[in-house]
DNA sequence: TATCTAAATGACACAATGTCATATACATAA
DNA sequence: TTATGTATATGACATTGTGTCATTTAGATA
C-alpha cells in the first residue's frame, strides 16, 4: 500500500518514521493523530511523507497489515497443527492474539486500534480475503462438525469471528487479567459448541 | 448530551440543524463530515452551532441515541410478548432493525453509521447501560435456555449481541435482498441455538 | 563532464476547528 | 417606561492540519 519510494529509502529512515507512526496512532486513535506529529517526531520533511505515503490512512494500515498477516498465519498453523479442529484453532488464536497485543511494546498501539476499529475493518485481522476465507475452509475438517457441507462452514467461520472480535474489543472494557479473559472467551465458544460439534 | 440551549430554542430551528446534520452524515462517515456543511446548511453561525453542541460527536451521538433506543426498546418488547425467549426476541429484533435502516429515507445514513461503527460504540445500539442489560436479564425466561444461572446468561446475550451486529454490518456487503438477509441470520442463529436450548 | 531521472524539500493555498469579545434579545424589577 | 441583568447570538480570528507543487538536490548513466 505505501508507494514505491518507501521501499527504497534506508532501512534506518524507514524505520524512524514507522517509529513515529506507532508513536503517534499510541498517543491518539486515527481521527486525532496528525502527520505533522509523525513528521515532526520522524525529522523527514512533510513533503517526503507524501512521497512515502499517500496519506494517513495509507501508513496506518500498512502498520496494521504486518501485525493482522502474522494474526491469520495462526490460525492456519492452528488448523494444521489440530488436524482440522475449527474450534480448538479459534480458542488457540484467542489467546494468541491477546498475548500479542498485551505486549508493553505494543499495547497502548493496539487499545487504541480495537477500540476504534470500524467493522468495516475488523476482517483485516482474520479473514479480509477470499484466499484467506478458502484456506480455512479447505484446512477445516467438517466432520468434526455437525454440519453436511462447507457452504454451512462459512455461517459457523462468520460466527467465529464474530464472537473471537467481540472477545477481543471486551477485553478492554473488562479489568480483569488475561488469563480470565480467555477463559470468558473459552466459555463462550463452548456455549456454542454444544451445538457445532457432533454429537457421538 | 447537547447542551441545555439546543432544548431551548424553537422547534423549527431545532429541526432545520438536525436535518443539516443527518444530511451531513449521509454525505460522508463522523470523520469526514464537518460542522462547517452543517452550519451552512442549516443556514446558524458558526458560534451557535458550539451554543448548541460539544463538537461534532456530540451531535452524531445524539441523534444516534433517538435510534438505538428505539432498537432496545423493541428487543424488550419482543422479551415480553414472546414471554422471555430470548433467541426469538433477538430474531425479531434483527427483522425490525434490517427493515429500519433500510427506510429510504434513511438508508444511506445508516450505511455510513453501520460501516464505520466502532466496536466502542456498538453498545448504543443494544444493551450499552448497565439497566438494560438488566432489564434483559430479568424479562428472559432461562428456563427455555441450557443454562442453570443468570449468570451464564450474560454470555448467551454477548454471544447474540455479537452476531446480531456482525450480521448488520455484513448486510451493507453482501448485495442480496432483505429477506436473504434475515434468512441467513436465521440460519445462524439457529447452529447455535442447537447448543443453547435445553433438549427435552 | 553533461544529461537525465528520481527523490527531497518546505512554502503555500485551502479548509476546518474551537474560542472569544461584542452585540442582541429578553425577562424581571424599580 | 426604563434600567439592569442574564442568556443567547454572532462572526472574526488564531490555530492547526492537509495535500500540492515548483524548485532543489542527489544519483545514475552516457
Amino acid at each position: 500500500m505505501p508507494l514505491n519510494t518507501f521501499e527504497k529509502i534506508p532501512k534506518e529512515k524507514q524505520e524512524r518514521v514507522l517509529n513515529a507512526a506507532i508513536k503517534e496512532f499510541s498517543r491518539a486513535p486515527l481521527n486525532e493523530a496528525s502527520i505533522a506529529n509523525i513528521i515532526k517526531d520522524a525529522k523527514i520533511p512533510r513533503g517526503s511523507f507524501y512521497q512515502y505515503f499517500k496519506d494517513k490512512e495509507d501508513i496506518y494500515y500498512y502498520i496494521l497489515e504486518e501485525h493482522s498477516n502474522d494474526i491469520r498465519k495462526n490460525l492456519l498453523d492452528n488448523l494444521i497443527k489440530t488436524k482440522g479442529d475449527i474450534v480448538i484453532s479459534f480458542i488457540e488464536l484467542y489467546k494468541y492474539t491477546i498475548n500479542k497485543i498485551n505486549n508493553p511494546n505494543y499495547k497502548v498501539y493496539f487499545k487504541n486500534i480495537f477500540l476504534h476499529l470500524n467493522h468495516q475493518l475488523e476482517r483485516k485481522f482474520t479473514l479480509n480475503l477470499d484466499d484467506n476465507l478458502n484456506d480455512v475452509i479447505n484446512l477445516t475438517d467438517i466432520n468434526k462438525l455437525k454440519i453436511d457441507s462447507k457452504l454451512q462452514l462459512i455461517y459457523i467461520i462468520d460466527i467465529l469471528e464474530a464472537i473471537f472480535m467481540h472477545n477481543l474489543v471486551q477485553s478492554y472494557k473488562r479489568n480483569i487479567s488475561i488469563e480470565k479473559n480467555i477463559e470468558i472467551f473459552i466459555k463462550e465458544i463452548k456455549l456454542i459448541v454444544n451445538g457445532l460439534a457432533k454429537v457421538k
